[in-house]
RNA sequence: GCCCCCGUAGCUCAGUCCGGAUCAGAGCAGCGGACUUCUAUUCCGAAGGUCGGAGGUUCGAAUCCUCCCGGGGGCGCCA
């Protein structure tokens, strides 16, 4: 049992012996910025004086009176602070549980939630448009749509990872145009592609193929070699094209039509977007009859609603102005906008030896995704695009990333999993197995290096949540940065085993490494970055 | 002109959604220390701040509201 249901249900219990009527809905139990201010505080005595009719200092101290005289599991002290701040003492047996639960749930069982059981969650990201390969600003959105996956799956949803596909429209036709101008010798049509990747692909590019349909499947191999290398695996490749076939689009239409969420003007028809908070109307059939990118868009996202519950979409920064139109086809169409969540990602830049390099598909100057996997590595890759909120811009700097030295937390973070087999490995050499859990003295572990780890662990289903609730999986990532940096203070002040080393505490100390390790590998899963066995600096070799 | 994101230590950023406690955090850079040890890709210390600015709300504001300044992005019958 959470220490905080503990402390709530004895405020609860409190409260009520006060004769304070209504008893508050919600007790916030908090752990204090400042120490000296106790292991848990409340609020409770401000947020219900109202209700208590007495002063919230005067009913801090009645609180802490009721709780001193029969102190709720591991409390040591109850005292009151400042405006009626009621703060709690605790035994360091509260964090000794704290192991207890972390080793009994393990990696898979630890910091999971059961908020979106029964829920369907389609996170639909990259969708790039299969007119080239990915490049560096798209890894981004790829890692922070997996990662975001991976976190609703820990919190309990059914994930789907949707990737769509933009095949048909203007687009697809200039590249079909671009490669078949370089394979026939002839100039690339204007606004065409003028990337490396067209050299080569058109070279490639069989006698008599069809430019589209070929170009198509070679883009799409290419986007989805270089997902894979990154450890993302889509569960479904969704065609636009398959909507016209299907009739689809033709449906999502005569819906609109028959909700009157549409128009005619000038030839064109327009959707009555600004109903619904889009500060203008917006067209879905030009007046050459031809769609807008719109109208399969909204039927698109019609189809999603029909396979998931919530929908979420990641998208680039560019496309934010499209968010109101989205959200105003689906009110049109009678779902509740706030089941179409976007998440929209701000720029990466990249630089290289201190360049700035610019990222532009059209003018083919582009640093591809793969060379990015390439130079820098999965790991590095991954953690790196899940280092800062998504909100702020990123400035990716390929050098300093590539580098396996300091001022990279990505192999901080691993190296501390490193050292943990490494301790686990000496161990099993010196013949120690882990004694059963409850066979071990873990009040023995008292130590500030390690309670500072059994806090930490404690946090992190918090925090799991937290950053799925926010979409915000770089959460996660800031708190392993923090778990590292806990376990090598301890890692260096306080030894496993060895001389002076008392068996009981070894063990002891043998289950709390074993608590660490379940922590790294939770939230490295995540952020879908391994844990590696070893590290070792290259110049050493190997052993 | 309108919309979105950002502005916190020299640099790069957490913290802001949901306001709390006269220490606002981290990494890097720079300075000074620690290896006869389970991996020094590590650890410890000192230093570094008008939280862009001004008003407002509040017992209390980096956090909420308004305006302003600066940086980035978007505002098509392109996708």
């Amino acid at each position: 049992m959470d220490v905080r249901d503990i402390l709530t249900e004895s405020l609860r219990s409190a409260l009520g012996d006060l004769g304070v009527d209504p008893l508050p809905t919600g007790i916030t139990i908090e752990r204090p910025a400042n120490p000296e201010h106790g292991d848990w505080s409340t609020n409770v005595a401000l947020t219900s004086a109202k209700a208590a009719g007495r002063n919230p200092r005067e009913l801090g101290m009645a609180l802490a009176g009721v709780l001193e005289a029969s102190p709720p599991m591991h409390v040591t002290a109850v005292e009151v602070a400042g405006p009626g701040f009621v703060n709690f003492r605790l035994a360091n047996s509260w964090l000794h549980d704290v192991l207890v639960d972390v080793v009994s749930a393990g990696s898979d069982g630890w910091a999971t939630h059961t908020v979106g059981t029964g829920l369907s969650v389609m996170v639909e990201f990259v969708s790039a448009n299969p007119t080239g390969p990915l490049h560096a600003g798209h890894g981004r959105g790829a890692c922070y749509g997996d990662s975001l996956a991976r976190l609703y799956q820990r919190c309990g949803h059914e994930v789907t990872r949707e990737f769509y596909i933009n095949d048909r429209g203007a687009q697809m036709q200039l590249f079909a145009d671009s490669l078949a101008a370089v394979a026939g010798g002839t100039d690339i049509p204007e606004g065409g592609y003028h990337g490396h990747y067209i050299r080569e692909w058109a070279a490639e590019m069989p006698e008599g193929a069809d430019p589209l349909e070929w170009g198509y499947e070679r883009a799409l191999a290419d986007q989805r070699r270089v997902l894979e290398s990154l450890d993302i695996h889509f569960d479904s490749w969704f065609s636009e094209r398959s909507m016209i076939d299907s009739g689809a689009v033709e449906e999502a239409m005569s819906d609109l039509r028959s909700q009157d969420a549409v128009y005619e003007d000038d030839g064109a028809i327009w959707l009555r977007s600004s109903d619904h908070g889009d500060d203008k109307d917006r067209v879905l059939v030009k007046s050459d009859t031809e769609f807008t990118y719109l109208l399969p868009d909204v039927a698109y996202h019609r189809d999603k609603f029909q396979r998931a519950d919530r929908l979420v979409n990641v998208w680039g920064a560019d496309h934010h102005g499209y968010v109101a139109r989205m959200h105003s086809a689906m009110q049109a169409l009678g779902h509740d906008p706030s089941e179409l969540q976007v998440a929209i990602t701000q720029m990466v830049s990249l630089q290289r030896g201190g360049e700035e390099v610019r990222l532009s598909k059209r003018t083919g100057e582009m640093v591809e995704l793969a060379e990015v996997v390439d130079e820098v590595g999965t790991d590095a890759a991954r953690f790196t695009y899940l280092l800062l909120s998504v909100d702020s811009q990123q400035t990716f700097d390929l050098d300093l990333v590539a580098s396996q030295v300091n001022e990279n937390p990505v192999f901080y973070v691993q190296y501390a999993h490193a050292r943990i087999d490494s301790i686990v490995r000496r161990a099993a050499e010196a013949g120690m197995e882990r004694t059963p859990l409850d066979e071990v003295d873990l009040s023995l572990l008292g130590h500030q290096r390690e309670l500072a780890l059994l806090r930490a662990l404690h946090e992190l289903p918090d925090t799991v949540l937290r950053a799925c609730r926010e979409r915000a999986p770089h959460q996660v990532t800031t708190w392993v940065r923090e778990l590292a940096a806990s376990f090598h203070g301890f890692y260096h002040d306080c030894r496993v085993m060895g001389d002076g080393i008392d068996e009981g505490l070894s063990q002891a100390r043998l289950w709390l490494v074993e608590g660490v390790r379940i922590g790294l590998v939770v939230a490295l899963d995540l952020l879908g970055v391994t844990a590696p066995e070893e590290m070792w600096r290259e110049e050493d070799g190997v052993g």
